[in-house]
DNA sequence: GCGAAGACCTAGTTTTTCTAGGCCAAGAAT
DNA sequence: ATTCTTGGCCTAGAAAAACTAGGTCTTCGC
């Protein structure tokens, strides 16, 4: 008698996922748009995985859903779970294309300290295949497939690459008209959505209270923002390591000698486990020079 | 420019499933037994894995497929990926339904032990809901949807329930034909397939060399050799905390006074974390008495 | 009171998954 | 040596699952 009886099966994976992602995220709709689908999908699978359970795993409030007692209390597995299995598909596609390397970064860095390093990658490591994706967030290396990150953020986070350090910088021809902080006020200053407290943080460092009121364009765009800066359209607030070479061949320069340290740096994570053709590109990356 | 890029979304989670199942179980038609379907359909789905990833994940042999190098460096991260997956499974069942308990047993256990203290039990714990379900091999209890296993092994794998001692017993009526070892020849030995080597140990044991060569009728249910034994079929070697009822109750008579050890145990285990109501099924079922 | 958010429901469509049945290769058995 | 058995592959069609679209409802914030 070795009948295995037919074991009564689990609920389907996606739903499992749905739930997941709809309670790490705090909603169907937030989920639905990492899983890439329409919310109305994400509530469907939500609900079959309640049927199968025979209980709500959220409480359905008119300005969203909140997770229930149930649901809090399956949460924890639940991501670890996903966590898992998305370590396993990272490992998938590290082991079947190991020369495919893809690091995400956060715009301004992969425009302006990251491009103009790529060639000299490339030419240095011609067996790997460097691909470069640019978003706002830094991603979850255990979950999302990257094999690096670069971003600004705590320098205990990960290895430091370069220290950031903001000073106003303009094209040279705007320089004469910058003889003291206060001039700042007459001209436009550039700046990027992103860094609002970029301009603020600086001038209280450097001026102290008597920061004047700043006026000026924004860019959403960092590489922007610099790209007009160099056209002459005002004085952006630079981040040395992002504005090197432009400092160096004088598209640049800086009227005021007074750089000051945002307490982030440039950081570069990477996936673990780190094999071979990730470690020789980090390493080309912390030589590399412009 | 916040535009998430659309992530490069992963391989489809069964396809996953049907890989690990496949490289764990060591074959497409053992892997589509465990998942319920169709040995074409898990072949079906490791190819749609192996198409995404772009790399073979089985070498394709005549007799079978076995795992190359690249699906052997993914299988340790894809089975603890399912493994967590199924925790949580468990765990959302335990959460939805916390008073439904799920036994699986050795058949003879469940239905020479665990049947006999049923009714006890259920008056004892009128809010458990409890069900049994006999398998030959003890399952996993973090894959599979038991609360509790109970099957004979080593005492060092969970809570010892008794420890497994074996003795020849027949009904009263025969008895008096057995008046030493020797006498064994003349009678029939019924005994189980799955316990095969219970009679030539009892014998080294109990005979020493001098053992008797034995014939008769072999059953694939322990439950029904013990139910041939009261119907005076034959001399059956019992395992004495399976039988203690009939021998008690004199259906049963051992006539030889050698008990031997076989040095496994009836073993308890009991799925992590322990709640509540699971805690209080072990308890009664440690302290049941017949 | 009105608009925006967020979720639900249902019907219909699209996509995925599964089965059935035939085929093939290589060991094992006769 | 021939036949049988095992285990996998393939394809077409069927079945099931998942998704979308569009309409509705409730509550919050203005």
């Amino acid at each position: 008698m070795s009948v295995h009886p037919p074991r009564p099966s689990g609920p389907p994976l996606n739903a499992l996922r749905a739930f997941e992602a709809a309670a790490r995220l705090g909603g169907f709709s937030r989920a639905a748009d990492e899983l890439c689908v329409t919310p109305g999908a994400v509530a469907q699978q939500v609900k079959a995985l309640e049927d199968w359970a025979g209980v709500a795993l959220f409480d359905r409030q008119a300005q969203g859903v909140v997770l229930n007692d149930m649901g809090r209390q399956v949460l924890p597995l639940a991501t670890r779970a996903f966590d898992q299995v998305a370590a396993m598909v990272q490992e998938l596609r590290a082991v079947a294309s190991p020369n495919r390397l893809h690091i995400a970064a956060l715009p301004a860095v992969a425009q302006l300290w990251l491009s103009p390093r790529l060639p000299g990658l490339r030419r240095a490591l011609p067996d790997l295949e460097i691909s470069v994706t640019a978003m706002e967030q830094p991603p979850n290396l255990e979950r999302d497939p990257f094999d690096m990150t670069l971003f600004f953020g705590d320098p205990a986070e990960g290895e430091q690459i370069a220290d950031d350090v903001i000073l106003p910088v303009c094209a040279p021809a705007l320089a004469g008209c910058l003889a003291e902080v206060a001039d700042l006020a007459r001209l436009n200053c550039l700046s990027d959505s992103a860094w609002a407290g970029d301009w603020p943080l600086w001038l209280q460092q450097a001026a102290g209270a008597e920061a004047p009121t700043l006026r000026g364009p924004v860019f959403s765009l960092y590489a922007l923002a610099v790209q007009e800066a160099v056209n002459g359209a005002g004085v952006l607030m630079g981040h040395r390591c992002l504005i090197e070479r432009d400092l160096r061949e004088g598209r640049l320069v800086a009227p005021f000698d007074q750089p000051v340290a945002t307490g982030k740096a440039l950081i570069m994570q990477l996936r673990q486990p780190v094999r071979t053709p990730l470690a020789r590109l980090a390493a080309a990356l912390r030589e590399s020079r412009l």
